[in-house]
DNA sequence: GTTCCTGCAAAAGATTTGCAGTGAC
DNA sequence: GTCACTGCAAATCTTTTGCAGGAAC
């Protein structure tokens, strides 16, 4: 399956849980949901705001909030506390994509990896948590190839 | 050793390294100090104003805010984003006491837990990838046990 | 036509900063 | 006496909310 594709059956599914919860289609909305699924990693809403501000259609903060909040409600979008002071955003795909994220303490980029060991230990260690988990964040914090010299 | 002998060992190496990197002492340095020692577990800067408002000095968020800056540049003191819209501040005891942290989605309660098999996870895949890890941080979320009804 | 969607402007909450007075050395 | 420390008030930044006009159905 390519990257556009997958793009495309998220963007689907996104619809159709969307209508199912009584929604209708709006400019904004549509917008930003073309755009979450092009990303494999974590954005701002200052970020998808200046983003789409290059294309055709602007659209306002207080909307992409909005929106961010519907996407997360029906389980299409993650939101992630990774710092520097906001939210981060991504497109959960099921399984497949699902990662953890580098950030440097210099420069603030952010990077994904997984690791299949590190899911175990996490599975493992779920089970005798005072917690019903339900979903689980790493982070690794350091600093980046770039800014390593 | 006990708690209380390992609040003063951690009061007197910030008071060292706080003094090396050419700090006096004040008022409000001393009680948030003297508050962070005796935490185990992450506080926010409101928790902190709150209980110190409780206690013979009141120190003013202003100064809790330098003071939590000051001690996490000498390293004693860690910044944890756990979501909610602030941070959380708590001592680094190096080693000993590392831990990481349950989040309850539903109530916000903050508990703390570790795991040998995580630590080992984290260290093995720390090697294979494109950053130098300094830190590393853990979330779960979920329903607590107070809330999974 | 009704109900939802959107943008704008204002509000809310956490954190930071400017400034003037106070305190440590 | 000097320079650091502190509190207050104002500023900044992200995110949320109220409201009025516009769009989807």
């Amino acid at each position: 399956m390519s990257a556009t594709e997958r793009a495309d059956e998220w963007v689907e599914t996104a619809l159709e849980r969307l209508a199912d919860a009584g929604y209708r289609r709006g400019g904004a909305r549509r917008e930003v949901l073309g755009l979450m699924s092009e990303q494999s990693c974590a954005l701002s809403a200052v970020e998808i705001e200046d983003v789409l501000a290059t294309r055709e259609r602007r659209v306002s903060r207080a909307s992409i909030y909005r929106v961010l909040e519907e996407l997360e409600q029906i389980g299409m979008i993650q939101r992630l506390d990774i710092g520097r002071g906001m939210m981060r955003y991504e497109p959960v795909r099921h399984g497949r994509g699902h990662h953890h994220h580098l950030v440097c303490d210099r420069c603030g980029r952010l990077q994904p990896f997984s690791d299949e060991g590190l899911e175990r230990a996490i599975e493992r260690l779920s089970d005798r948590v005072p917690l019903a988990v339900s979903e689980h964040e790493v982070v690794l914090r350091g600093a980046c190839d770039l800014c390593a010299d």
